[in-house]
DNA sequence: ACGACATACATGTCGTGTAATCTATTGCTC
DNA sequence: GAGCAATAGATTACACGACATGTATGTCGT
């Protein structure tokens, strides 16, 4: 098999059994990895536009998280509040609640992290992150990981 | 950030971006990515049953992939013909029609992969597929590749 | 032969990824 | 300020992935 067709199919192997373990640690919560990742972003990067909360998002669902958002209001989590200047804009945040979930939200990742690093531990993990980030940075979506690897920093 | 989180999104970067780099490349075909991948095993590994054929899927949806070979049948790609001694059992193949597709399949595949090697090149690949194969050896869906891996090789 | 169980597959539901299309608001040009 | 293009966002359609549940077929113990 090819270089390139091994890793792309260890890539999508991993990722969707990653999903799944995560699913189930957050199934508890009442969210998805999806809905957690939208409240992390939230909770670290302040009042976003949909705009703004799109490009901070790896699993940026093209043009609009929308229907993402949606289910969060609806859950009372996040807050949409329409930008008074321009009623174009709005103006996402974490509701009180939204808050406190994000906090176990944390924990609930912190867990999957872990069995990941047991299953690397003696691995040569930097040399994967270099090729990775190779990878990734070619693309809009690695992008996006780097703009929130830069914010954190800031 | 912690190595475990900045891998888990960069695998979720690359994958989504694969991916859409490969529907793009198949979707004049007239196929999806999993569709492909659904053809690719059925020419490779002979007539399957349905288990079977999950089992070798990455994109292997839990289950059953039932819905996924409903559209390929009604494409008049895969023939789905039932075993006469265990009527539970399906006898999954390939039509001539799907057979010519799966040629143009492979050469799909090979653009998405000539891009990937470029991106990688100059980067430790091999070290990132022992690191790979290590997350991916702890998953079921890892199995699958493996199991391929060793029909290829028989 | 009968009934309980097991196996192989199908189907329903929810959330999501992607792309196409629609609507509302704004800003620009004249 | 009227018309028009650009922009932000919402909506929609289709295919999947994950999970739960349903159905058909076969097997086994009695």
């Amino acid at each position: 098999m090819k270089v390139a067709e091994e890793l792309r199919y260890l890539i999508l192997a991993i990722q969707r059994e990653g999903n799944r373990l995560l699913a189930a640690e957050l199934r508890p919560l009442g969210v998805t990895p999806s809905q957690a990742e939208v409240l992390r972003v939230l909770r670290d990067h302040g009042p976003l536009t949909l705009n703004a909360l799109g490009g901070l998002l790896v699993c940026e669902t093209g043009n609009s998280p929308s229907r993402l958002v949606d289910r969060l209001v609806a859950q009372g989590l996040v807050q949409r509040d329409t930008d008074p200047d321009d009623r174009r804009y709005l103006a996402l945040s974490l509701t009180t609640e939204g808050k406190a979930l994000s906090k176990r939200i944390v924990a609930a990742e912190e867990v999957l992290h872990d069995s990941i690093e047991q299953l690397v531990a003696g691995q040569p993990v930097d040399e994967t992150i270099i090729t990775l980030r190779a990878l990734a940075g070619a693309f809009p979506a690695g992008e996006a990981l780097a703009r929130r690897r830069a914010a954190e920093e800031a």
